[in-house]
DNA sequence: CAACCGTGGCT
DNA sequence: TAGCCAAGGTT
């Protein structure tokens, strides 16, 4: 439900969210700015899937790095396609939601074979490939292909809801907001309306101290009339996080290398490398080192996932023997090269600072993305 | 359909 | 600084 707005209250415009895009369209390595739209300039689909894919449930500042190493790497959709799947799942290292790798590689080869090479332009042929839904379906039908389809993205549940003071809380309220939507759009330049609202939710309409100032909307937003803008949208209160706990064992040979093994392609960090270990469990579960060796304690790692925090206790030997079966031995100095997510790297770095100073070149605190580095 | 699935930037 | 939370998808 909507509470009623003043009289006074002009309907948003959607004219004023394009002149607005139009002078400050934020460049991004895989966007084609109005100007060059307008003179004809299309965007690449491979592009723009790539960048949607990278972009759910992640910031652009945590993409852009990801965004050209991968491009870089894989110019074309036929070059991803063609990839090892681990070097994709390497490179995807440290993004998080490691079913967006598996997916995007799935998808790359099914585009290559089933589609020429050219992605569909339409949403229910894109909705069809795997790790495209809804939002990135119209997104690439907006963006890629400038057809007139609704994005309904986070940005755009959040314009949406204080525009309308939506009292409705998420995710209750999606049936709703893509109603308004689908209201708000304009008949022309679908493309560039994503994007715009896209960019006004980021930099304007943001979570925290929206700069209503500064909105082309703000003479039509029911929740700034109100002053209530930062309570939009409504959510569901989130339940709490529960904490499991478990071990890892970080063999080190002598010449440096490190006992790694795959992780089965389902469930929590699906397809990647980790070192060997435990469950995780509430209740801490029974020692199971991988190898028979003088363990001991290196220290404690702790890791928040979305739905649970993680506390590991490091534990770590010099051992130098065969690596058992389905684990392999990792060279020091390929440790970039492997698939391991940012937990796993923490975990081995507790373990390499605590085996003494023998700081190597990256002993130190990461700052920033220590990852997307060359290949 | 609710639960599951990561991480780092930013306040 | 400790939370909060982001251009969602799959099952």
């Amino acid at each position: 439900m909507t509470a009623s707005a003043p009289i006074t209250l002009a309907r948003p415009d959607p004219a004023d969210l394009l002149a607005w895009y139009d002078r400050h369209a934020r460049r991004l390595p895989w966007r084609v700015p109005p100007d060059e739209r307008a003179v004809g300039v299309v965007p690449d689909p491979y592009r723009v899937w790539l960048s949607e894919i990278m972009l759910q449930q992640t910031t652009v500042a945590a993409v852009k790095g990801y965004f050209e190493a991968f491009l870089a790497r894989w110019p074309r959709l036929e070059d991803l396609a063609a990839a090892p799947r681990d070097d994709v799942m390497a490179a995807w290292a440290g993004l998080g939601y490691y079913s967006r790798a598996r997916n995007l590689k799935a998808c790359a080869e099914m585009v290559a074979e089933r589609h020429g090479g050219r992605f569909p332009d339409d949403e229910a042929a894109l909705r069809a490939l795997p790790g495209i839904g809804a939002y990135t379906a119209a997104a690439i039908a907006a963006i890629a292909f400038d057809r007139p389809a609704v994005v309904v993205d986070g940005n755009v549940e959040r314009i949406v809801t204080r525009l309308h003071a939506v009292e409705t809380p998420l995710p209750e309220a999606k049936p709703e907001i893509r109603r308004l939507t689908e209201a708000l759009a304009p008949p022309t330049r679908p493309g560039d309306f994503a994007q715009a609202m896209m960019d006004l939710g980021a930099t304007i309409c943001t979570p925290k101290r929206p700069a209503c100032g500064l909105c082309p909307w703000q003479g039509s937003c029911a929740a700034r009339a109100a002053g209530t803008q930062e309570s939009y949208p409504r959510k569901t209160a989130k339940p709490e996080r529960p904490v499991r706990r478990g071990t890892a064992y970080v063999a080190i040979r002598s010449d440096g290398a490190v006992l790694l093994r795959r992780r089965p392609d389902k469930g929590l960090l699906g397809g990647m490398a980790e070192v060997p270990g435990t469950e995780w469990a509430a209740t801490a579960p029974p020692a199971d080192p991988p190898l028979p060796a003088d363990w001991r304690r290196a220290g404690t790692v702790e890791h928040t996932f979305t739905h649970f925090h993680l506390i590991l206790t490091v534990e770590t030997a010099s051992v130098d023997a065969p690596a058992p079966a389905g684990a392999w031995w990792a060279p020091a100095d390929g440790l970039a090269d492997e698939a391991l997510p940012s937990l796993m790297r923490k975990t081995v770095a507790a373990a390499l600072s605590d085996r003494g100073p023998a700081p190597g070149p990256d002993a130190a605190p990461r700052r920033g993305r220590g990852r997307p580095r060359k290949s």
